[in-house]
DNA sequence: GCCAACGTTGGC
DNA sequence: GCCAACGTTGGC
């Protein structure tokens, strides 16, 4: 059971579009580090930490879990898509999604700065290499942040 | 809206 | 294979 932090951009992609939807395909992964983790690290029901970023206050905003092994971005292979890419191709896949479904909100949100001042949670990549956009979380992370969001 | 950090591209 | 130029991310 692994521990994961999504970001997103509530403006693209909420955490109550998550919830309105159920289940959605995390698309448009253009970045060879987040490729790896979700090919070939992340599993069905790993725990993930849904982020806001690119906002007045950045945050930790509910839990949402894996809900399909990673299969190749098939936006990559649409020519009329934003994230189409012509490198990517069927027999030779670049890019990889997985599908997540939502757990719960938090009952309080997990603010950047909270997570900063805490010297627990130093070492967390968020902290330290900030434009990661899917990045492992620790187990101790992982406690530490449900706790500071009760 | 700015800009630092950093990832990617492409000429050489 | 180096590295300058360029593009993107994301905090502030």
């Amino acid at each position: 059971m692994n521990y994961w932090l999504f970001k997103s951009e509530p403006s693209d992609y909420s955490f109550d579009d998550l919830i309105n939807d159920k289940e959605t395909p995390w698309e448009g992964i253009r970045n060879y580090q987040a490729r790896n983790f979700i090919r070939d690290k992340v599993q069905v029901n790993d725990n993930i930490l849904f982020y806001h970023s690119n906002i007045k206050t950045p945050h930790v905003v509910g839990i949402a879990k894996v809900s399909s092994e990673a299969y190749p971005d098939y936006y990559a292979f649409d020519k009329s898509n934003k994230y189409y890419d012509p490198k990517s191709t069927k027999e030779n896949p670049r890019w990889f999604m997985i599908d997540v479904q939502p757990v719960k909100k938090l009952n309080k949100i997990v603010t950047l700065e909270d997570i900063k001042n805490n010297t627990n949670l130093k070492d967390m990549v968020l902290v330290n290499r900030s434009r990661l956009s899917i990045q492992p979380v620790t187990k101790q992370q992982w406690e530490m942040i449900i706790n500071m969001s009760s």
